[in-house]
DNA sequence: GTCTATAACATGATAGAC
DNA sequence: GTCTATCATGTTATAGAC
């Protein structure tokens, strides 16, 4: 299933085969019928949900371990450089490229990619609600930095440049500073 | 040629048949190879070009005429909501789907996208630094505001709420702010 | 129970009839 | 020159041999 995490995530989920992904894997094709009776779409759902999930964990290794909020952000968009300049631009997030594909047109994996992101925002308001700022000021700063982040990562594999990533972090620190200011003006 | 524009931006890439495009578009079937003899490459790489270039009109539509910087902005990305919102979470960016699907898989059609995000940048850029601030503050406001605009769009079509572009809106007016402070400083 | 072989269908592309 | 009919290939899914 790993295999099969990593072709969609490069080659979407209509340009990624079945056949494909048991060849990579070096499975034979008839077992992923045994693992997954539902097909390529019950493969789909449980690939995004997994590798969707685990994303999480890159808040806990860049973020939580920061000694205040902005360096925090720093470090998980330098990650995010580092990643696209050593996988030549070739990983980005894990589950975008289906979630833009699948948001017309199969509404179960609209669903699956629906519950990552919910759960992504979650989990990243919990965290920077840590760093001394109210839930609903953590909320906004967890979704402009997942904007930011996914639309960097379009433009940066697209333009096979990192410059759109750096101003993506850049303009999460300026809205974390503005959420930091507005929460000390309250406390007056 | 629309029709294909249409589906690519619903289905992407892989996920569109040629058969369907011209199922739609109520063409003989002979005849897309008849304009299009490179076939779906050619094809594919057209539509980009073309709905990708006509994007940027939107850009004179909704900043060219506000009264200043912030008040575009504002605009533009209200614009964005709207058309969420009327489209049911349909349409979203053209090419946006088309370039993850086709960044790491195929060269031509990566090169075609990356040619409009170049296009937006230096044509936001250029509209930017009419409202008074420099030009490499009005490249970095451009792209943060495409970061944002791309991200949201993820975001949204993928939970059908449009809470993650108003917080697109309102981070992108943060770094306009900044922008316009330093600038202020640089003319002391 | 595992897996090979194949079915049923859709895909992109083309040749050849009008 | 326009388009219909077909080709070769690749797709998902499923039988049935071991």
């Amino acid at each position: 299933m790993a295999a099969g995490a990593e072709l969609f995530r490069r080659n979407g989920y209509s340009g990624t085969g079945l056949k494909q992904i048991v060849s990579e894997a070096n499975a034979p094709f008839g077992s992923l019928y045994h693992f997954f009776p539902g097909g390529k779409e019950q493969l789909g759902q449980e690939v995004i949900r997994t590798s969707g999930l685990a994303y999480i964990q890159l808040f806990d290794l860049f973020i939580a371990p920061a000694e205040d909020l902005i360096s925090g952000i720093e470090a998980f968009f330098a990650a995010g450089i580092a990643t696209l300049e050593a996988t030549d631009y070739v990983e980005g997030c894990p589950i975008a490229t289906v979630a833009l594909e699948v948001a017309a047109t199969n509404e179960p994996l609209r669903q699956a990619t629906a519950e990552v992101f919910t759960a992504w925002i979650d989990a990243g308001t919990e965290k920077f609600a840590k760093f001394g700022i109210g839930t609903e000021a953590a909320r906004t700063l967890t979704i402009t930095a997942v904007n930011n982040l996914e639309g960097a990562f379009v433009l940066c594999r697209s333009l096979r440049d990192t410059e759109a990533m750096a101003v993506a972090g850049a303009a999460t620190v300026d809205v974390a500073r503005r959420l930091l200011a507005e929460d000390k003006d309250f406390s007056r």
